[in-house]
DNA sequence: CTGTTAGCGCTTTCAA
DNA sequence: TTGAAAGCGCTAACAG
């Protein structure tokens, strides 16, 4: 169908070598051979093989990036960068979704390997220790977004720090019964999510610290999501004794806090303080207090340091941490009656 | 580095063609040798590279998606809907994300080649004539979701009918005085966008049919945001007789419409009714009347398309048409005067 | 400077 | 049944 570099060779009158090198640049040709060679190029509409230079090179020019729940607005924001990073270099992107627990161990079997792509991003998915010894063995660029493991590279932030961070703001404030709403621990152990589990840590770090008790009544986990977040903040507000303020794991489950808010008819943040985490596009237009952690940053960061690795550096498996910010909206106050 | 079919051959004592009969399920193989072979390939771990089969086979198993700006909720939708069904049948997908023109064309000039992959996606972007041309001169299958060109494939919705069906419902509650806002000229010729375009076009037809004038001042164009469109809702809210409907061409620019109005301390549906477009998840959450289109679906749809090509059939190519809906919520009420 | 010759890892004839 | 050989489209080493 499309023309070889053997057609090219044949209509130009040279050697199959020698148009190898023009297309590789090389400086071993005369001028005049090259111009002849460029000029039946162009009239053959000739275009390398990827496919044949990728069995050769043994490089695919192409990064994996395994994304659990991609619609999250979190991980999308994650995947932006990653795939602007790539672009930039003229790498390619190919996405695994994963959304249960075999495609995630599907996933994590069949894509790291060197005939497909040449490294493998995953986002919020911590591989196991058999899992990781099995990464090695590829040899394979791996990088971690969003959380870590021992022996890889890691692109995260210090979500315990963070979660103290924002449960800090919270008794700072003056409140003293603090909730929390995060995911179920059911749910997380499936794809091994850390982040909701260590923004808890530093809950309870925090209130500690501060001499609160930790009312279990007070602390609400689900499935990430917006529905699960509302029924979860609607009973912890239906309580004798509610909350004054609630820290979500994540602004889609502030969003259906707020929601429970509205359903019970109560004022954000006169009854009800309410801190989110992500910082994700709606949370401004919704005058959510929230966590920023830099997302764009971190798949771009992710995508530089896979990058790199494929270009042969092999830098020490560390974790990066990137810093967290807090933003303050109108959701948090100081408790009514304080 | 990895086992090749060479080397199993070798340690099985047998000859290279019997390996690959053996994995490729060939009846000509004795039980006997089969399992000799199965065994070897076993211990050494031997996975076939993908590589070579698909320079042989002349198939990536890989399907490239076109999409402009990749975290608009819409646009995640639909590619949700192509990952999942891609991946239901093993194949790969490669995310090209456009923010910009040159991308866009680099995009169109690149992607579709036999050689990186055995379909092209485009989600939104139409090609031109000569693009088109182009296109069917790599024999590729291509499908496009979101968007129709005479000659090939494509999944969406009918926006201008989709359009008057938004406009009608504000007629029909009894508005008067309705306002549009939408997407920039400017900005969509950049990309060929034509969806907010033949909305408007909708809305205008309503509006001549109902007898209703149409003003220059009630129709606003910018750039896909929900700040553009805050501005531009401002803008018409504070003329002296402002609209008392405006019909947007997304949920994200109804969401700045709704934002305008609470700068200006206007209640939703009292002083303004809003109809946005998409349904996009948060749509709900805000009690925004929009016009549902099977987002999901239509990316799945055109993966199905897509992937019914790749195996040999050649469908005409026509444009498939997916229903849209209306979803009556809060943002919408007749108007306070009526 | 340039043509020729091996392969990359696999599938596919073609004999045996 | 099975082994050997001929490529797929290209790069790289090797003579000229």
């Amino acid at each position: 169908m499309a023309a070889t570099i053997r057609d090219v060779a044949r209509a130009a009158g040279v050697g199959l070598g020698t148009v190898s090198r023009v297309l590789n640049l090389s400086p071993l040709v005369s001028a005049a051979t090259r111009q002849r060679v460029l000029d039946v190029i162009a009239e053959l509409h000739y275009v390398p093989s990827r496919l044949a230079h990728t069995l050769i090179a043994g490089k695919t020019r192409t990064v994996a990036t395994i994304a659990p729940f991609f619609t999250r607005p979190s991980v999308i924001e994650r995947l932006r960068g990653i795939e602007a990073t790539l672009a930039g270099h003229g790498y390619n992107l190919v996405v695994f979704n994963v959304e249960s627990a075999e495609r995630r161990n599907a996933c994590l079997r069949d894509v790291p390997r060197a005939d497909r792509c040449d490294g493998v991003l995953m986002i919020s998915l911590p591989p196991r220790g058999d899992e990781i010894a099995a990464l090695h063995a590829t040899k394979l660029p791996v990088v971690l977004v969003d959380t870590s493991a021992s022996g890889l590279l890691g692109v995260c932030i210090d979500d315990v720090a963070a979660g103290e961070l924002a449960t800090r703001t919270l008794v700072e404030l003056g409140h003293r019964r603090i909730g929390f709403i995060g995911d179920a621990q059911a749910y997380t152990a499936t794809f091994n999510f850390t982040s909701s589990w260590e923004r808890h840590q530093g809950f309870r770090h925090v209130l500690q610290a501060a001499g609160l008790a930790v009312r279990p009544a007070y602390e609400g986990f689900g499935f990430h999501g917006r529905y699960e977040a509302r029924v979860l903040a609607r009973e912890m507000l239906l309580l004798a004794e509610p909350p004054t303020a609630i820290f979500a794991a994540s602004d889609t489950q502030a969003l259906g806090i707020l929601e429970a808010t509205r359903d019970l008819g109560l004022t954000v943040p006169a009854h009800l303080s309410i801190i989110g985490f992500d910082d994700i596009d709606i949370a401004e237009y919704l005058g959510l207090t929230t966590v920023r952690q830099p997302l764009f940053e971190s798949g771009a960061h992710g995508a530089e340091l896979i990058l790199s690795m494929i270009a042969g550096h092999r830098p020490a498996p560390v974790t990066a941490y990137l810093p967290v910010e807090l933003v303050v909206r109108g959701s948090t106050a100081p408790p009514a009656s304080a």
